[in-house]
DNA sequence: ATTCCCCTTGACAGCGCTGTCCAATGCGCG
DNA sequence: CGCGCATTGGACAGCGCTGTCAAGGGGAAT
């Protein structure tokens, strides 16, 4: 074991006082260029680490990020782990992950976290993003935090996203540009903002090509693989189908795969599908999926950048939040309509 | 911002001293049933939690269990997230992941990292569990880990593991049971231990029922759909196909599938195919993968359990560890041989 | 040269808690 | 009735760092 060096060694090293040793550390201005170059001479020769434990409970920093989440989709959570993770490194922060069991009591596990650990900030992921109780606790609390890809009350606090309901319009129109003229569409979770966002889009892409949504192309699903299957298998049921159906996700569109595959509907030529995300999942199917690829790691990246240069909105100005870039996949899941 | 309650508040409350309500937060003993109810009843009432920053900095405990991974599948890494979590939240601890990226310079990414936060301990899942250069930076820093599926040099660490070799044994013998006899197989990625345990099981199933196992009938894979994919490419392209092919993990066995699929051999009247580890995916395909569960939720419950109580082990002692129960799952990707 | 100011640096007091050590109290026993 | 021991409670000193405040030093302005 390494002997416990501290800011006193560092300072006994370069002959200045701990506070000097500690402006340096913090990159606080009005330290003398050649002191400084003493003082990390001397924490590179003693291999110095300041301990976060001290730090934070002196400081008013903590160096520690959360991120919480209630996600089925693993892919999701792990690259929302490593984008926020890639930016924290850089300043020193770490990342704390609490999964949240929303059909428990939220309350009763976010607010002893809460206190108990007195985070920077923390980054919500849906359907976290919209959670009443978490939002309420978090302000309660006073620890800031960054919504990723909420669904409304968009004022009220930093939020990261992408447009949703555009992408989702891209992706109809890619269809019916296909020459689909009959299109099944599945919805995602409720509880997540994107789901109506992403309905909307598909909505106002029909409307627009003056393309007609009969009731019975609209199926409720809930992200998973199995609600997408059943959700397929009404949709596919009886001589009458639809030519494409677009998943809001892409675990639900390979329930829509399988489905189709059982049936012996070849995919795309008598069926396209399209999902959406971009998660590994895509790729681990054949045909490959079509989808949009959500930035993810950009998006946690963003929410981690806000919470460590510590997000605070004026009154009355909005919460200064980002809207990124998504992208269209086009692979194999999607092909010209049959006539 | 609802105010900072401190240990001195809670003294106060209950008329005791400030280290007589720490005893009572700790559980020590000598305490007499009355004080500790009154001092349990003004921490309720004050809605008291201690700061965790402060517990750290002045005792021996950081209340902060680590979780490093490289490791490419989302499910596995959450999976272990999960199930060190239950077992945290249950003493107050929480959970710091650390995505170490095994391609970079692994010192410079631990080391400072184990400095600066001190955790009680960390949970290593592979093949991180093998990594060399991780293992002596704890050691050398004093930070006691647990390894998940580690896959040698048992002696030196406490560990958390299962049978592999026995459950690919028992995959293997439920493909000949099945009447397969000319079998293929996908090796897993060379630096994860525990991919020389599951081939070593195939072979001494097939060595057991008296099977030869033909030399282009083992292909090396690297744990990712696409090195299945061209595994499988290798194994089926010609006409002298194996009917069974078990592949190391699921995600390798996805591929295989998809090659299935591409070349119109129906899964699993023409070919049957098994894969491991019983991930999402697993289910998220047409037909369902027969597998072999394994128990990633309660290893992680168990390596944290020990970090938690502080594992120690005496000299010369083994280390304590625990090999726990996997399940073979079979489900419609396997099926009788093709006569 | 003198005054003023700003740039640098350091002394010191905590942050909220645990560990150590000692005092007070209560009990059984000779 | 007094002594010794076990039990329980409290005072106090840090843990390693940051925030506050003040002091010293050198240059620009007068």
């Amino acid at each position: 074991m390494s002997a416990k060096v501290t800011i006193h060694d560092v300072a006994r090293e370069s002959g200045v006082s701990i506070k000097t040793v500690s402006r340096v550390l913090n990159r606080e201005p009005n330290v003398k260029a050649d002191t400084r170059d003493r003082v990390q001479a001397a924490v590179a020769a003693l291999n110095y680490r300041p301990n976060i434990s001290a730090r934070s409970l002196a400081g008013s920093k903590a160096y520690l990020i959360g991120v919480f989440f209630d996600n089925p989709s693993p892919g999701y959570v792990t690259d929302v782990q490593l984008g926020a993770i890639a930016r924290c490194r850089q300043e020193g922060f770490h990342l704390i992950v609490e999964p949240i069991d929303s059909t428990a009591d939220v309350e009763e596990q976010v607010a002893p976290m809460l206190a108990t650990l007195r985070m920077d900030g923390v980054i919500l992921t849906p359907p976290l993003s919209d959670h009443p109780v978490v939002l309420a606790a978090l302000e309660r609390e006073g620890v800031a935090y960054v919504r990723i890809a909420p669904g409304g009350d968009l004022d009220r606090a930093p939020w990261v996203s992408m447009d949703d309901r555009l992408a989702a319009y891209e992706m109809t129109k890619h269809l019916i540009d296909l020459g689909h003229k009959d299109i099944g569409f599945i919805i995602g979770h409720p509880d997540h903002g994107a789901s109506h966002l992403r309905h909307q889009g598909f909505l106002d892409a029909m409307r627009d090509s003056g393309l007609l949504v009969r009731d019975n192309r609209v199926e409720q699903g809930w992200f998973s693989f199995r609600s997408g299957f059943e959700a397929a298998e009404r949709l596919l049921s009886g001589p009458d189908k639809p030519t494409a159906i677009f998943a809001s996700n892409d675990d639900m569109a390979l329930g829509v795969m399988a489905v189709a595959n059982r049936l012996r509907l070849d995919v795309p030529s008598q069926l396209s599908v399209a999902g959406f995300d971009d998660t590994p999942g895509a790729k681990i199917t054949w045909p490959q999926l079509t989808t949009v690829r959500q930035p993810i790691h950009a998006m946690a990246g963003a929410a981690a950048d806000m919470l460590m240069q510590g997000v605070e909105r004026e009154e009355g100005a909005p919460p200064p939040s980002r809207l990124l870039d998504f992208e269209l996949v086009v692979r194999e899941s999607t092909g010209q309509a049959p006539r």
